[in-house]
DNA sequence: ATCTACTGCAACATCAATGTTGCATTTGAC
DNA sequence: GTCAAATGCAACATTGATGTTGCAGTAGAT
């Protein structure tokens, strides 16, 4: 039953966060149905709606933590490390559409891995910056937001696009359009 | 009394847009309370929470229209159009920060008001393609929806810069990204 | 000044979501 | 086969949001 008990916590947490991302209103007893278990039996596992949210983004921050630790941002070049870190969150994005920024507003443990995560992301785009691979003209903010825009739009509304080509498409976007080339 | 109704009928269109943004969950007591009204006020002017939904959509299609219609993006030259839309269609996403797509579902007739708008803008960028602003090789689609995400971004993520400089930033970021230039 | 429309306030009914508990049943581990 | 953990099911209590109504007060139009 261990197996089945960790089988069925994963698919509430993939199948909540497909509906919440959908509607964040979404009742447990929708996310209970469409994860093919019984209500009372999403409350044993998680005290609180609060508490299944955070498991939620729990699981989307390590998904997102392990790709940042192996697009190694700060050591490989410029455009290899971009490219790498795009093939990657690309599917962590479409597997936890959640955003995260606007339901992790009451999780200030959760809030504050999500910003040491977003700072690791803008050293990045400095690095990018100060090796003249954008524009000098270009504000680093600004390029992190483009940035995030593009990955958000090719995970979401173009799943069908494979992650290597995905990461093709952001990464030429990115650099034509903010860099020097 | 007219007046009075006027505006705060206004206001509170235009507080529930913002709450709704952060929160799309937002209580209409909240609301109301934003809005500096009383909730059975509020109740008396809209049937449903549904209605005030539609209520604020329509506001928002009513505004995104009338840009749409100023920009003269079928006569136009493509770079002036596309710069007078972003010029006027930015401070509508900033004064209606609702998510049209997702809250709209349940409102067919909003749909399909935001289909026809979404259309007009298609054609548009398909002009720019087949006048060659755009790389031969760039998707019509993707192209649609780098745009989309330039505008959310920098409309809500910055919303100190001013409309011209807004219009400026993304339009260079557009047309380096895709362009031929 | 009067009338009308609008508002705030209080009270009420309703409903959906949340969370809990007890019990029978299933299922994997040993 | 036996045991323990986990599940489904039904029932219950609680809470917050929704929507309604009656009444008194208020402000603008005439």
């Amino acid at each position: 039953m261990r197996a089945d008990a960790a089988r069925n916590l994963s698919s509430v947490l993939r199948t909540g966060a497909r509906l919440l991302a959908e509607d964040p209103s979404t009742s447990m007893a929708a996310i209970a149905a469409a994860a093919g278990v019984d209500r009372t039996t999403v409350h044993r596992r998680f005290a609180n709606r609060e508490a299944l949210l955070r498991a939620v983004f729990q699981a989307k921050l390590d998904s997102a933590e392990r790709v940042l630790d192996e697009a190694r941002l700060t050591e490989a070049p410029v455009p290899v490390a971009l490219h790498r870190y795009l093939e990657g969150i690309i599917p962590v994005a479409r597997e936890w559409p959640v955003d995260t920024r606007r339901m992790m507003q009451k999780d200030p443990e959760a809030s504050a891995r999500r910003e040491a995560q977003s700072a690791r992301l803008s050293t990045f785009i400095q690095r990018a910056c100060d090796e003249g691979y954008l524009r000098a003209d270009i504000d680093a903010a600004w390029a992190r937001a483009v940035l995030d825009a593009l990955v958000d739009s090719i995970a979401h509304q173009f799943p069908a696009v494979d992650p290597p080509q995905a990461a093709d498409l952001v990464a030429d976007a990115f650099l034509r359009g903010l860099g020097v080339t």
